[in-house]
DNA sequence: TTCAATTGGTCTGGCCGCAGACCTTAGACA
DNA sequence: TGTCTAAGGTCTGCGGCCAGACCAATTGAA
């Protein structure tokens, strides 16, 4: 959960800005008032939040908590027992499948607020930070078009295992022009009503941003033991 | 995690059979020891396991546990608040990203597990409990050959979800050879590594079965309320 | 000047799952 | 016949999360 509080800050909620008051915001992620306060706190003392009480009182945003470390990331992996395959794999399955239904299901003023998005991207193709929100709140639209709850959330939760990767991935502005290239195709595919196109788009546009980050972290961690999950004797009853 | 224990039991272990020790299962399914005891307890109070104490002693399979009425699962869906679309949804993103997966990951071996499963399901034809133990079990074995540990246990979640619907769904064994035969296609696009092929083989698959599910259970409940995510002002941050 | 409203801060009790030790049973095997 | 062992059965304590009530500070409005 303190995870979770980490990254919400880290996409949506510029310095300087005051969080919901906390009775609010916990409803809002799903969170008891106490498990949220003990995510403001770690963050507050690592100095990005600070809070005030008072009728005019709040909790605000100080400034960004410092990026993880590439050590940092591969041990959080590791701790959780998971690799960046499956987090890529996952959210290849999850954000393609959104983009097909999307384009099957999206509003018109869906299509309009993503579109109004566009030009707000590719006018920060300069600033790294600024580019990251629009294109994290880029995909969640996107995810909201689809119609799915179950599959917006878990292509929120692969944005915020991601998160701190993409911080360390080194990117140029001309990286960042050739993906709001794709998103323009992207949103042609939605507007057009073509799932098809819609997929292939998300999936060239997932593969590009993939291989940065395996480039990164390098193949892959071991892996040498494939889990048998909840399959005690699943082969063998055959 | 009751649930779970009683999904496991529906599908896996057939009458008569023993389950593992306790210790073993638990560590199995990754969950406590305590947990699990609950779960067989209230499974048994329902007169589906017994367990004898002693050197042979066991949990045994003595029955299968009442399947539940139309009106329970809607019940549950309410509850759970989600909708049936819900869980097709996601369904649907997983299984035609496994089929692809699979297609471009399936060890040789494993290929011929999935075809060793063919013929047995197509001789339980006439038999409902059997062929869609065999049907969950050709899927499950399908997800070990995506490579996707999360994503096989989405697949997994998504069966055992449908497990209970499945059940009220009437099968002619018309409709298993039909379904049948496009197991048989999926296997064979599998083994050639055809991903796409896979994927439009196994959307087919899946079509046929929600629209029986659907079909059964009205269009959808409600869902007038798109529950706006963790996105506070996504949107309006734009 | 006063008071009510809004906000963060604190405390209690409860539930659930986990870990691990220990007890009880009853059949296997020497 | 006696002992060992593999199984289920029980107990205690820990930690996390939750619900909800209540406290404390601050300030805008009456």
């Amino acid at each position: 959960m303190e995870r979770l509080g980490s990254s919400v800050r880290l996409g949506v909620f510029p310095i300087g800005t005051q969080l919901p008051p906390e009775r609010e915001l916990a409803a809002l992620i799903g969170v008891s008032r106490a498990t949220l306060r003990e995510a403001i706190r770690l963050l507050a003392e690592q100095g990005a939040l600070e809070s005030y009480r008072g009728r005019t009182g709040g909790t605000f945003v100080v400034r960004q908590p410092m990026p993880p470390s590439l050590a940092e990331v591969r041990r959080r992996l590791a701790e959780q027992g998971t690799t960046l395959t499956e987090i890529l794999d996952q959210r290849w399955a999850v954000e393609t499948a959104v983009a097909e239904l999307a384009a099957r299901r999206a509003l018109p003023e869906e299509v309009a607020a993503l579109q109004a998005l566009l030009p707000l991207m590719e006018a920060a193709h300069e600033d790294t930070d600024t580019y990251r929100r629009y294109d994290t709140e880029f995909h969640l639209l996107l995810s909201e078009c689809g119609r799915s709850v179950r599959l917006a959330e878990l292509l929120a939760q692969s944005h915020r295992e991601l998160a701190d990767l993409m911080s360390l991935v080194p990117h140029s502005p001309d990286i960042r022009r050739h993906s709001s290239e794709q998103h323009r195709r992207l949103v042609r595919a939605i507007e057009k009503r073509r799932p098809a196109q819609a997929r292939k788009v998300m999936a060239e546009h997932l593969a590009a941003t993939a291989s940065f980050m395996v480039g990164l972290l390098g193949a892959d961690d071991a892996e040498a033991a494939p889990p048998a999950l909840l399959t005690p004797g699943l082969a063998t009853v055959s």
